[in-house]
DNA sequence: ACCTGAACACCGTTCAAGT
DNA sequence: ACCTGAACACCGTTCAAGT
């Protein structure tokens, strides 16, 4: 691996580092040692750990971008919502702490915010105000963000109450006389189904405003 | 203030130390300070800093619990989530960086859980099935963490480009050809009538599919 | 232009020892 | 039972100096 450090060599690094140890190992000195260097050379090609974090998020919204510029086009405004929506958790669940280290980010390309246009565009031909045009993707990315903060916290190995989330303990755990809490907890599901299902709520809430 | 910490204490005074200089400044040793004890002193009251960040989300869930509790009794679903939703809401913009901080920790105290009872019962009594009344209550905690997150992280002061959240900047910033972007930005307002419309969406959204 | 060595001011946590 | 002193193995960041 010759040397020579580039800002995207450190951002790829940086992506891998995380999947591998979390966020709280993702450290200047952990990603140095990946790279190869001593840890001030980071400090060259970055402002600081925080321009960090914005970069690789501004990568990993790209690749969400990629994902929905595969999308068939002209579907529809509620298509081209759910492509965003299952593109974005497909993104966050990829990486490690995905969702709680790529939310409080910022973008830093605006071509990733000039993607909008288009679906302004047709949305709003298609009889939404330019309001609620916006407001449903920015519903869509903060419900996609809290889903998948849950899910990759629930997925997490936690030393304490190792079993919390068997079911089992879990009703050992909450006590007698909540029968429906109990069998709510029987009856749910993970992962995809569950994520479709919510998606489909938020859609109709979608639905029943911007078209009536 | 009398020695003999304890553990409500030292959450209190975490939730505290909190709210004046964030996440990166609640250290174990500037809470220690702030309790006036030496910070070896604490691991006797608590496993680690993550248990103390699940004592603290427990607290906060707590509020949020009370403040459900003096909401109109029997006033049908929508509003019991409406009601939920924005004390939830209010709980963590109380909070410097609450959303970021309680929404990856988890609930210590099985009584809050055993909350959803009634609600369960009424919902279904009402005609949603228990998945549809479960999963109401998740999405909407997903959606006002993820709305809050982004809240927050928007009020951030940011050292680098301090201006993008003006919009003659932000419209600088987003180049030539994309009106709708920007007009969408101008017409953008923030705080409650924004969260309100989302919260609206949503629960139009459980509206169309748990009672038709 | 790009990187290192050395240093600064911090972290969370453990553990023997004190009271 | 509750707390301290001292220590361990770390952090992010700066900055003069090297090439």
């Amino acid at each position: 691996m010759a040397k020579g450090i580039t800002r995207e060599r450190i951002v790829a690094a940086a992506l891998e580092q995380l999947d591998e140890t979390g966020m709280e190992g993702l450290t200047v000195r952990s990603l140095a040692a990946r790279l190869d260097v001593r840890p001030p050379a980071l400090y060259w090609h970055l402002r600081n750990k925080q321009e960090l974090l914005d970069e690789m998020s501004t990568t990993v919204m790209r690749r969400v971008a990629d994902a929905v510029a595969l999308l068939p086009p002209g579907a529809g405004w509620r298509d081209d919502l759910a492509g965003y929506a299952r593109a974005l958790r497909a993104e966050l669940l990829r990486h490690r702490d995905g969702a709680r280290t790529f939310s409080g980010t910022r973008l830093t390309d605006p071509g990733l915010v000039r993607l909008k246009e288009p679906w302004l565009e047709r949305w709003t031909a298609a009889g939404m105000t330019l309001t609620e045009a916006d407001d449903a993707i920015d519903l869509v990315v903060a419900f996609v963000v809290g889903f998948v903060i849950e899910e990759q916290e629930r997925s997490l190995p936690r030393e304490s109450d190792p079993d919390r989330y068997s079911t089992a303990r879990r009703d050992e755990w909450l006590g007698e006389g909540v029968p429906l809490v109990k069998q709510a907890g029987h009856l749910r599901d993970d992962g995809d189904p569950r994520f479709e299902r919510h998606l489909a709520v938020v859609l109709d809430g979608v639905a029943a405003r911007g078209l009536r």
